[in-house]
RNA sequence: GCGGUCUUAGCUCAGCUGGUUAGAGCGUCACGUUGACAUCGUGAAGGCCAGUGGUUCGAGUCCACUAGACCGCACCA
């Protein structure tokens, strides 16, 4: 029986057609109630605008490894997709198309037909990010993919907002929030990113009433603002001001006279000490206001134009105003000073303009008594973080948590369930009708609904709940799904939404069915361009990851990708610029290509030796020889170490381990090892067993990597072992433990087995001897060196490509010998007396390098502290370590005398 | 201002609860196509583990400080 296997593995061919066979299998769908131990994981739903990003590559891979391992150690494991609506982004970009296409604004459609709009464009692009996922070979439950706007997530989120309103949780109030003039929406206070800005301080003259000499100097970055001043405090215990609080004095520019006021809050020491109060737009000078019972003076509108508070000045930019403003403030001479200033401004996420503090009505939730209970969780450790450091930013945040702004003046998002009477009052309810009941108001009275949306986030911290049917009829709060897969066991996220999602999600799910939503959160790198920017869209220095795994293979990707992000830290890719290439992912590719390879070898052997699907008769145990048993000492150590790896979220070091074990164990020593002994193997039958045998550990060793590189595996996992195409590997068990099997002692004869070969070549490459050239070999050895040497000296000779060595007997060494040392074992290699500066300059490094360790090892055996205080088997190892290199020394320095000779 | 992370080979990084002679991949150099693989093999070169001090019998590993890179939160005109 042959089988097709090309020289080169071709990723192409097969990843595709086997998505579409697992998709048939049914294999990732779940029960909605198992009796079988389950996992489960949330998948943080990417944006309907999303296409795939690097970010999203490394963060699904965890996820689908996580649930592939699972899933392989016979658990139900379902993973949750879905998709976010991100009202903001979404509705922009609807918008931006509509005034390209139609030269319209939302307004121009009005509110039905815009939204009509959107979900015609959510229909037609929205979601391709979900599409782009199977191509990274995700097994998500599809069955299960949620949308944050679908009926069932819509009734959620407002079932969620009149209970928290009847709470007393979610309250309204006229405040002051963050703006953006061209969304011509509040955003959250998380939603605001703070930079550094070069600007001018200007200090301004407000003059003291009845005086033209007499002035108060206030410093401002904001003279545009001055036209909303309502009163200048000063701290009252400042002896320069003390006199003039309870005066008026005169706002620059106007004819407007406000009060001097004291107020602690003012720090005399920094700069002028007079402090101009404008609350309408600044949150301090706000809570000033209140506390002095100030009137709030708006002067610039929501469109970021002052208005006719600011007179001539009414209808001009915020920033063309400033031109203007200090222009005209220099020709009165009301400018003290102006000093180039440094200091941070607020800037909108999503439209990058500065944010203007505005005041307005908006929806808040109270998140002090939803904190509490969700900060315990974590720091109990019913949640556990890994990193672990981030427990400390959550903390953090927790304990200073600010209300939450949830309104947003947005057509896309759930629209805020609240009816207005013309009588001023309002109520959050299901419907007008029951608006009407909760109001008491009669069939006739006309009511108005909220014309706001909510925060987007709002919809997505029920994401546990609403993934699994919650509320989905707005009633029904226990479904089999919640009970089954509820606290879910991991969630993996970028540190950068701790704060947006995953402490709401902690908070809501606490707060709604009191159980913790998830319980090991991982949080994954940030992954950076080579110059250790953050990749993104506008810098164009983020590669396609559809582009690379095309080239590569999604396998290579996920591999390279998970192999170069240890947890915690930053990952960076070197992308290059022209062609948005990444080369590390030949990383991946050329594992792939190894371990295809090696398949390809084993099904060569295979077919050569007649053997089947059938994996017994195999090896009995005494005809294991050391190669057979160290390669089953190798998997069973894997074993262990992936699970170890795996549950403390070392990725990378569970990539390593499989890297180690199949190019370095398997592929550089078992395979060349067999090679030789199938050679020497006369009988058929016996041939055909220890193909069998070293088909089994291959095998074994592709379920511990499906979950990594589910393709390749599944598709050598079907030509080695001819099986049905109903069969998955997907579902197939992974291999178990034995402790028995692994065998240090074992290894470490095979360690010093590899050691001398290697010793051997390295004298052979010394030599500078052509590779066919078999030269002639002795060795002197004791005790279990001895006994390999005599054991496998065939092996050694096939693999080290010198003569079969023997043993050395008279002292000295053979005449044109080189000498090389593994432990207290002597080798020799004849190869004529050619070489001889090179092999003086070889030893004469080893001697020295073997007294630098001679001298530390003496150091410490000489500190009496060592000998009482050190772990026994410490200080014995250590007087070995001595006697050894004393040994080695005098070997070596036996082999220089020689040279000299 | 508060909190966090990082600094190990030319490059990108591993190195777990302190204890064999500090590792890998890429790159470099030399050799090589022996029936799995040149997307490969063999060998070699390459490291005062950022600096200083401390704890300890013992520090790349723990602590403090310094320098540099970065992140989060807060923010006064």
């Amino acid at each position: 029986m042959q089988r097709e296997f090309d020289r080169q593995y071709d990723p192409s061919r097969i990843e595709r057609q086997w998505y579409e066979h697992w998709l048939r299998l049914n294999l990732f769908s779940c029960p909605d109630e198992t009796d079988k131990p389950r996992y489960s994981i949330l998948m943080p739903p990417p944006n309907v605008t999303g296409v795939l990003t690097m970010g999203h590559v490394l963060n699904n891979t965890i996820q689908d490894l996580y649930i592939r391992y699972h899933r392989k150690k016979g658990k139900v494991a379902c993973w949750f997709p879905g998709l976010d609506h991100a009202g903001i982004a979404t509705q922009s970009k609807v918008e931006a198309e509509l005034y390209r296409t139609e030269g319209k604004t939302r307004w121009d459609l009005g509110r039905e037909e815009f939204l009509r709009r959107v979900w015609q464009w959510k229909e037609q692009y929205g979601g391709i990010i979900l599409e782009q996922l199977r191509s990274l070979g995700v097994s998500c439950d599809w069955n299960r993919t949620l949308f944050t706007m679908d009926p069932g997530a819509s009734n959620a989120v407002r079932e969620v907002f009149i209970r928290l309103f009847d709470a007393g949780l979610i309250y309204r109030g006229k405040r002051i929030i963050n703006w953006s003039p061209t969304l011509q929406s509040a955003l959250s206070d998380e939603e605001v990113l703070y930079r550094e800005v070069e600007d001018t301080l200007y200090t301004l003259k407000y003059y003291c009433e009845g005086s033209t000499t007499d002035y108060l100097p206030i410093a401002t970055v904001r003279p545009e603002t001055i036209f909303g001043d309502v009163a200048v405090a000063v701290h009252p215990d400042d002896e320069r001001y003390r006199h003039l609080v309870g005066t008026r004095v005169r706002v620059p520019l106007t004819d407007r006279y406000v009060p001097v006021i004291a107020d602690s809050y003012v720090d005399p020491a920094f700069g002028t000490g007079c402090l101009k109060i404008t609350p309408a737009h600044d949150p301090n000078d706000f809570e000033i206001g209140m506390r002095h019972h100030l009137p709030v003076l708006v002067s610039i509108n929501p469109d970021g134009k002052l208005n006719e508070v600011a007179g001539r000045y009414a209808g001009m930019d915020r920033f063309e105003a400033r031109r203007r403003i200090v222009e005209d403030l220099r020709a009165q001479e009301l400018i003290v000073s102006e000093m180039p200033y440094k200091h941070n401004v607020g800037f909108s996420e999503r439209s990058g303009e500065p944010i203007e503090p505005y005041y307005s009505d908006q929806w808040f939730v109270h998140m002090q008594p939803l904190a509490q209970p969700a900060l315990e969780a974590v720091l109990q450790g019913q949640i556990r973080f890994f990193p672990e450091h981030w427990v400390k930013t959550y903390e953090h945040w927790m304990r200073n948590i600010r209300d939450w702004c949830i309104s947003r003046q947005l057509w896309w998002g759930h629209r805020i369930p609240v009816y207005y009477a013309p009588d001023g009052r309002f109520t959050a309810a299901r419907s007008e009708e029951e608006a009407r009941a909760r109001l008491e108001l009669g069939p006739d009275v006309p009511l108005w609904q909220d014309e706001d949306s909510l925060d987007t986030w709002f919809s997505s911290w029920l994401w546990m709940l609403t993934t699994m049917g919650w509320l989905h009829d707005g009633k029904t709060e226990d479904t089999p799904v919640l009970r089954t897969y509820l606290p879910t066991d991991l969630l993996v996220t970028g540190p950068d939404i701790i704060f947006f999602w995953v402490a709401r999600m902690i908070m809501a799910s606490l707060y709604f069915r009191g159980v913790i939503p998830f319980r090991d959160v991982y949080f994954t790198s940030i992954i950076r361009d080579d110059k250790g920017r953050k990749m993104s869209k506008s810098l164009g220095n983020s590669p396609d990851p559809l582009q690379l795994i095309g080239k590569y293979g999604a396998d290579a990707v996920r591999y390279t990708v998970l192999y170069l992000a240890p947890v915690g830290q930053d990952v960076r890719i070197t992308v290059d610029p022209v062609t948005q290439d990444a080369p590390q992912m030949e990383l991946g590719r050329n594992f792939a290509n190894k371990l295809w390879n090696a398949a390809r070898f084993l099904a060569l052997k295979a077919d050569e030796a007649q053997v089947g699907a059938e994996r017994s008769p195999t090896l009995a145990e005494e005809e294991l020889s050391l190669s057979d048993r160290w390669i089953r000492s190798r998997l069973h150590a894997t074993i262990r170490l992936v699970e170890e790896h795996l549950s403390r979220y070392r990725i990378n070091e569970y990539v390593r381990t499989l890297y180690d074990f199949f190019w370095h164990d398997y592929c550089d020593w078992y395979i060349e090892l067999l090679k030789i002994e199938l050679q020497r193997t006369e009988y058929t039958e016996l041939r055909q067993r220890r193909v069998r045998f070293a088909l089994s550990i291959f095998e074994d060793a592709l379920g511990l990597l499906h979950p990594l590189m589910p393709f390749i595996t599944e598709e050598i996992w079907h030509r080695l072992g001819l099986r049905d195409r109903t069969e998955s590997l997907c579902t197939s068990l992974l291999p178990s433990y034995n402790p028995s099997w692994e065998q240090p002692t074992l290894e470490q004869q095979m360690e010093i087995l590899k050691q001398i070969i290697e010793q051997y070549r390295m004298l052979k490459a010394t030599a500078g001897l052509k590779p066919s050239e078999r030269p002639v070999s002795y060795y002197r050895a004791e005790n279990h060196a001895l006994e390999l040497l005599e054991c496998h000296a065939a092996l050694v000779a096939e693999l080290a490509r010198i003569d079969v060595p023997t043993p050395y007997t008279p002292s000295g060494k053979p005449a044109g010998a080189l000498t090389a040392f593994v432990r207290d074992t002597e080798l020799f290699l004849v190869v004529g007396e050619h070489i001889i500066d090179r092999e003086r300059e070889r030893l004469q490094a080893e001697y020295e390098r073997l007294q630098r360790l001679l001298a530390q090892t003496r150091s410490r055996l000489a500190n009496e502290q060592f000998l009482q205080r050190a772990k026994p088997e410490i200080v014995e190892n250590e007087r070995a370590k001595e006697a050894a290199f004393v040994e080695a020394l005098a070997k070596v320095e036996q082999s220089l005398r020689y040279l000299t000779q």
